[in-house]
DNA sequence: GTCTATAGTGGGATAGAC
DNA sequence: GTCTATCCCACTATAGAC
């Protein structure tokens, strides 16, 4: 009866403070009380704690990702009425999703941190299926990208992206204490805000000659 | 006698399993043993793990950021001659010199593997060790781009100098066998080419109205 | 300054009752 | 499906001989 309910709470609770704390330094104990369940209900519901990292990254990549590549193949397959989709077009498929989940609630808050992490580490669980999920998405924004920006080689258009990923990326991690602040700043919250700052960044940067 | 180099063998070894295999997952005596010393020269020499990464940091940035404060000290010198430098001068002094550092040599280049992380990491001794040394080179140049770019508020040029820092950071996690990368795309290895690649993507979108 | 041996801790996983 | 109790292991840190 309560097989959803178990899971779920520890889906959050691995979300929370896998993003706080990091993964090793999360203790099973910790994670199960902090979901309010039993020590041993992790292994039995995921098997152990690497596949349950593994599960809190496809619970949101999934649904995320489904509607990255709907808005680009949406764009693909409308370009044919008037030619190819411009860099702009493609790279707000690719980021509007993201920044727009980040500001939904604090779960997926806490999601867009742990994402910024798994790009940095080693190669790990939540590594190796952060990457599968990323690669038809990443590819076919990249193919799409390719055709808009037919003066630039595909390796360049690969380095760029790569950097916009960053920036992006940068965006996830960015918090409000950030050591660095200088006084009288605060980051933007909102995603309306956070997107009108990154794409008209690095639009230019993957447009320039 | 051989005290500095007993030093120096546990940095060199705490550099390369940092970044390979993380800082939770390496242990002490996995470390010791790549640094051919003995298990106890860890507390011995630094006072514990902790420690220990905190000397990693500091080591390699501490000359690195000689550099780039040097650079951006001669920059707003000279400004005075002929106005104000570009942005594209000052993301250079900034970027260039981990650039060029990161291929000066196998050390150095899982050192910079190590700063993408540390940036993404929640609060640990590496985080706030990284964002000591940091600070007055990151003051420095904002203070230098907001004069630069005088048609943007200070906290867009805050945003977009994060975009950048994102943008290089991801540089220096790129690996050669990224399970991103498309056929026949080799990522650039050399500083040069980088670079060149690099000043062109974050210069239009630092400058960007 | 270096070594061995070990103390002391906390972790992931599991067996078996309910 | 959930719980308690426990096993077993790996780790950091330290004491004390050399």
């Amino acid at each position: 009866m309560s097989r959803q309910k178990t899971k779920e709470k520890l889906l959050d609770a691995a979300e929370l403070l896998f993003a706080r704390e990091g993964y090793h330094s999360t203790s099973l104990r910790a994670l199960t009380a902090e979901a309010g369940v039993n020590l041993a209900a992790v292994n039995y519901h995921f098997g152990g704690k690497e596949a349950l990292v593994g599960a809190v990254f496809e619970r949101r990549l999934k649904p995320l990702n489904k509607i990255r590549l709907e808005q680009l193949q949406a764009l693909r397959e409308g370009a044919g009425d008037r030619g190819t989709p411009a860099a702009e077009e493609i790279l707000r498929a690719f980021i509007e999703p993201i920044v727009e989940y980040r500001s939904s609630g604090p779960g997926a808050r806490d999601f867009s941190t742990l994402i910024g992490r798994a790009m940095a580490e080693p190669d790990s669980t939540a590594r190796t299926i952060f990457m599968e999920q990323m690669r038809p998405v990443f590819l076919l924004a990249f193919e799409l990208l390719c055709r808009a920006l037919p003066h630039l080689s595909p390796a360049q258009v690969f380095s760029r992206f790569q950097f916009t990923i960053g920036a992006v990326n940068r965006c996830m991690c960015l918090s409000e204490s950030s050591p660095l602040l200088p006084r009288g700043i605060t980051p933007p919250r909102e995603a309306d805000e956070i997107l009108s700052l990154l794409i008209p960044f690095v639009t230019p940067g993957m447009e320039a000659t």
